[in-house]
DNA sequence: GGCAACTCCTATCATATGTTAAAGACGGCA
DNA sequence: TGCCGTCTTTAACATATGATAGGAGTTGCC
């Protein structure tokens, strides 16, 4: 929940007593294993959901039962507060790994909202900033071919893990297999698992079980044509 | 500005009072040609853009010069309602044709939101719904090949022109060109030339200098696996 | 009314990525 | 310690889509 609240004041201004109201939400642990979808599409939702550990993943379906990933959330990250403004799931939600998710009642999000206005505004910021994500996963997967899909997605999650103090920017725990990878980045397992070797024997990153080691920062930004003006943090 | 209206209470509801508000909003008038950047990537933001007329692409760009459009708004929308909350633009807005714009002072629209929280939330949900269709997208484009993409955009279209009364929602007018329509999709113009001579042969949809002729409605829902849920319009 | 610039259409050829399948590696559980 | 399920790695082959290029229609401008 801190993690939450870091993350929020990151882009919004929020005073002690703003930042405190939001640690007292009430919440419902939740624990799952992995690859459960514990929010499923269609379905009505009075909750939203906040990573506290392990990873979860957004996910669009085709009939065929081909999934693509739209956005994973790392711990700290609400999943969902879209669905505070959009309460039927047009979207599932996955555990990637086993996971463990506080729900947020909405009731309880929406009368914070009222009580103290910039909450409610960076809320909103919030879901803007998760749909500029999405826009460029978009240009990803639609105009760049699978080595530069691979690149940009390790150079934003280290970017982002690295905005929540969870990473030195160069090692980072991501615990998504090959399969998953390529379901975020409308590949094939096979082929994500040819890139990625591609990738270590240019001595760009290595990525062993779950573990990403980050080899050459600058070649990897370059070659995923990487630019965090999108996720608004021109520091990092 | 009056469709502009209509589209937010279609999802929110707004009172007498409400809805003038936003319809006193002052605005300045924009004409600008086809193929027009008229706000460009990294530009700082003081103003929204909404269509009154023609097609608005937010553009995605590669280093190379390719370019991948994000979202295409049409008159009633407002193409960068996002601005408000990132006023920083990662993504160009273009006109697909010869359009015409109203632009809106970031200050006026959060002076509204300040006035009126009903505002600011059909503000905030406006910007969820854009994101689903964001999303979708990328499922689209992700995990289906360029027969289906094509229809579902299409399906798409006549949804949302259907919602701002703009077609009976078998015809419409989409001055996009065939270049364009593979920036959308991640496809190359010659490859929706031939797919889209695929799809008349199907007798599926027609599409003639920039009208869209829907001939089977059905089957171009299952060729494209078209759900409206993304669109929280079940009705349509 | 004619030139210039876009679009659209077609054809040929090139290639990135998908498909299928099977054999290792790994890791958790009994 | 050993087994079983999951994940990774390889290989051979198939195909959707890209690249390039040229001609034929349109459109709009001067």
């Amino acid at each position: 929940m801190e993690l939450f609240v870091r993350r929020l004041a990151a882009h919004s201004d929020l005073d002690a007593e703003e930042r405190d109201a939001v640690l007292q939400l009430p919440v419902q642990l939740l624990e799952v294993r992995s690859n459960v979808d514990f929010v499923r599409l269609g379905e009505q939702i009075d909750h939203a959901c906040l990573v506290a550990e392990g990873l979860v993943g957004k996910f669009g379906q085709t009939e065929d039962g081909r999934r693509q990933i739209v956005s994973v959330h790392i711990p700290g990250e609400m999943a969902d507060l879209s669905s505070l403004m959009m309460p039927q799931a047009a979207t599932a939600l996955n555990s990637l790994s086993s996971t463990t998710i506080l729900r947020v009642a909405h009731k309880d999000l929406r009368a914070l909202g009222l009580r103290y206005p910039s909450i409610a505004t960076a809320f909103w910021r919030s879901s803007v900033l998760d749909g500029a994500i999405v826009a460029q996963w978009l240009v990803n997967v639609g105009r760049r071919d699978a080595r530069a899909r691979l690149a940009h997605l390790f150079c934003e999650m280290a970017v982002r893990y690295r905005l929540l103090d969870q990473s030195d920017g160069r090692r980072y725990t991501l615990p998504m297999t090959q399969e998953q990878l390529g379901d975020a980045l409308g590949l094939t397992s096979v082929h994500v698992n040819r890139t990625l070797q591609h990738l270590r024997e240019e001595k760009l990153l290595r990525v062993e079980r779950s573990a990403v080691t980050i080899m050459d920062w600058k070649a990897l930004v370059r070659a995923g044509e990487f630019d965090t003006l999108y996720l608004q943090r021109p520091d990092l």
